[in-house]
DNA sequence: AGAATTTTTGTAAACGGTTCCAAAAAAAGA
DNA sequence: TCTTTTTTTGGAACCGTTTACAAAAATTCT
């Protein structure tokens, strides 16, 4: 691989010159500029990231630490990441990604981590004193970007008090994760406030898991209700469950979900969902990082995205 | 952040000593090995990656280049994605993604690439000069991973025909794109050889594209049928199109898809489909990578992966 | 034209590690 | 005990780029 020394022993010029082309082509003067191409492109120059990070101490390197335990193969992870990719690529930086299998984070500019949970990984970024923007989890003196989710959940329980329901369950993931927590909190105030009584359950988030358990549901009493998610997944579930009871949705049984990604507009009939803004989340994690970082350090607050309620088939026949 | 030389001050020993300590612990005395962690420990000390990549002119990064023009939110290429990282992380390598918005490629130790379609991202991955794996193409001297298209579209066909029918449908996508031209090919040679005529559609990647077509299909002609799809989202139309006409799947028509990475489980009645082993596809990739590396270029041959037809309801009902 | 200013170019010293080799210390052999 | 060998430690140079400053050349001003 030619070098910047290379590049300048055969244009006849100092290294300087050759840096500067690269960096401040306008303080060059047309003749030397020309010679720095030409002798460029024939040694086909490619500069040196390492050498660069090692003397500007900046590596122009984001990394991305998806943490989850659960399936990060989700459609939910790829529109983080293809947002966060959207607007490093406008400020020239890099995005390298990091899973919890990783046996090092190592040097970069600023970290966006989504799903660390424990002190463990705390530790280890922290050494890293690098800025720190969280996604989707509000932790002690944290940056971070998140969807509103007492207040989406909130709206959905509305929604189908509006629609006239009286039975409403709500389906829960794991109440250990703290997005959850917010996500039965609205369900509980929402209920709390029309004086109607909570119905609770918890699974793991999979279509199967939720139709097993509204299966079990139906088979006891077939009265109207609706389900108020905390997931797309655990509504097509719900959905499954009351067709395979013959029951009509959205008349009998009203369901729905949170994210609002890509299954919702798959399942049929198409999902009522708070569809979270997940590809301008990832945007906005990115530019607040970049911003901590052009501030060099110091927090700068955080942005709470809100959910929008989508209504769709599952909870209102449109004609 | 501390440096090396900051560690080795405050335990009175020599850069080298640390730099031993890092890299062979065995060859330093438990003595000094001991003062050095406590020096790094005390003052945080973590690597410079730059520096080490500098002088041993080796990032340890790997570059993933995402370049096809569709939606690459799929979840497809996060299943890619994660194969890779799975991969690279026991070894120690950084995966960093490269989309086609990205300014630069910059340095690294080798790549990763998939739809790269035309000269110009070839020249600037040639001039490189480093070891490449092509994802889901082939191109000239390139070394690659593939699924064998042909064969599965033709197990796909030879599989309705062996249920009897004899009206059977393509859906492809855009022609250009060259696994799209050998799973015609696959459909094309099948149906030559069962003397069977050919009906070839091709549109967008998207169900609603499908459901169109096929619903134009059906209103003029609701004899038996079959549709071979070349992916999940055609099949999903071509079901929606039947459903909405209340004809029977798959007694009056059957549906294959092709990937079976996510939408043929979620899809009802499920898909029978060409299920592309992604994770592990990209895994062989980056294993095939760092053996590249290792072995300082040179071709490798490449890997062609079978998919495995999976029989589901939207061909045959199973109880 | 000559001094003052601005623009253009070059030199030397970092940046934080590792490689290569030499020196010192410890262990083994005679 | 004194070499010889092995193990442990350290010194200097270097990786490819940029920063800071100095020198040279070109331009402007008087």
């Amino acid at each position: 691989m030619a070098t910047l020394s290379d590049v300048a022993r055969k244009a006849v010029v100092s290294k300087m010159t050759v840096s500067r082309v690269i960096n401040h082509p306008d303080k060059v003067s047309d003749e030397l500029r020309n010679l720095v191409y030409a002798a460029m492109e024939e040694l086909n120059y490619v500069p040196n990231f390492a050498a660069r990070a090692l003397v500007q101490n900046k590596t122009q390197v984001i990394k991305l630490l998806i943490l989850e335990e659960m399936d990060t193969t989700e459609p939910y992870y790829m529109n983080l990441l293809s947002g966060i990719a959207i607007e490093l690529d406008k400020h020239h930086y890099a995005l390298q990604l990091v899973t919890r299998n990783s046996h090092t984070v190592g040097s970069c500019d600023g970290l966006i981590v989504t799903g660390m949970r424990g002190e463990d990984y705390e530790a280890i970024i922290d050494k890293l004193e690098r800025p720190v923007v969280l996604f989707g989890q509000n932790t002690r003196g944290y940056d971070f970007v998140d969807v509103d989710n007492e207040n989406g959940i909130r709206m959905a329980t509305r929604h189908v008090i509006d629609l006239g329901f009286e039975k409403i369950l709500f389906f829960g993931i794991d109440l250990n994760e703290p997005f959850m927590y917010t996500r039965v909190k609205g369900y509980k105030k929402t209920m709390c406030l029309h004086y109607l009584p909570e119905h609770l359950f918890f699974m793991k988030n999979s279509s199967h898991a939720a139709q097993e358990i509204m299966g079990r549901q139906l088979a006891d009493n077939r009265e109207r209700v609706a389900v108020v998610c905390a997931s797309d997944r655990l509504a097509l579930g719900v959905v499954r469950a009351a067709q395979s009871y013959g029951l009509r949705i959205p008349e009998d049984v009203a369901v729905t979900g949170f994210d609002g990604v890509f299954l919702d507009r798959i399942c049929s009939p198409k999902l009522t969902t708070l569809r979270q803004p997940v590809i301008e989340m990832g945007q906005e994690c990115a530019r607040m990082l970049l911003k901590k970082i052009d501030l060099d350090g110091g927090r700068l607050g955080s942005h709470i995205f809100q959910p929008e309620l989508i209504i769709r088939a599952s909870t209102k026949r449109t004609n």
